[in-house]
DNA sequence: TTGACTTCATTGCAAATGCAACGAATATTG
DNA sequence: CAATATTCGTTGCATTTGCAATGAAGTCAA
């Protein structure tokens, strides 16, 4: 009881720590499917962020995607150039705004997310199926965080 | 309806796709109370996880550490080498299995550790306040995912 | 006891990351 | 219009990471 004072820590688990609960369950919820894409298709998940922004919104800027998908410019910008160096998108400066740089899908791209899609999809669904109803707990709690002003 | 074929891309939109959407929240989860332990305490996220473990398990090897904490060994063995450089855990060899390494807080780790918790444990309310209801869907799901055999 | 195998922690190395700084282009202000 | 400030994308640099390789220590079986 009269313990010295220093060194009285509180009672604390990191096991039931959120931060990382949520973290290590991120972590094992992307790395099936990063590994298959890094191993079948050698694309990191950046790259494969920067994919997917390009799939359903045409030319889209560096800035876009960083304001959209989590990344730093920088991490973007070198995704960007594996990318084009791999030949699936292209690179052109914008004639309006000659700061930006246009990002677009080749057609070799397009092929490549023909075949990312579909397992993107599946994972989804598995995820979905393998949570059952705990799904809409999770999504909801989510949103909740992603919503948040701050 | 006749269109290429390949470019068809399948319906998908990133931002509802749980893996994403999981480790964003994380990220904004946990960065907030990691900026502090950096600025405030130049500590860094895995150094953190090995200080806590530390904490509530006295005598633990580094392997120890690497099972219960997701992390792997090599990043382990840096954080505690870094910690040590800063005098908050001691490194001692084991001495019934000389390959083992017990590593165990310093009282100024200890000290550190008296500052550190009570701001976790304050964060981890808020979250749970902040969550209100959906705190506990959250928790379920995340229990779930971790608990997956594999 | 010896030799082959396994386990543990560290380290080397190439790649990825975050951050700040930069140059180029545009916007804004006086 | 000129001068200043801001935005955009890239790059340099120091640090961190993941992975494989290493060496030291222990285990097991013949």
């Amino acid at each position: 009881m009269s313990e010295k004072g220093r060194g009285t820590a509180p009672e604390f688990d990191l096991m039931h720590f959120t931060p990382y609960r949520l973290t290590v369950a991120a972590q094992k919820l992307s790395d099936g499917l990063a590994r298959q894409y890094r191993t079948r298709f050698g694309i990191s998940v950046p790259e494969w962020r920067v994919l997917v922004h390009l799939t359903h919104s045409g030319n889209v800027s560096v800035r876009d995607i960083e304001m959209r998908v989590a990344m730093e410019k920088s991490k973007v910008s070198r995704a960007a150039s594996r990318l084009e160096d791999a030949g699936y998108i292209a690179k052109r400066i914008n004639d309006k705004d000659r700061r930006l740089v246009q990002l677009a899908l080749t057609p070799k791209g397009e092929e490549l997310m023909s075949k990312l899609l579909p397992l993107a999809i599946a994972f989804q669904a598995e995820i979905e199926e393998k949570l059952g109803d705990t799904f809409k707990g999770l999504d909801d709690a989510i949103e909740k965080l992603l919503g948040e002003e701050q």
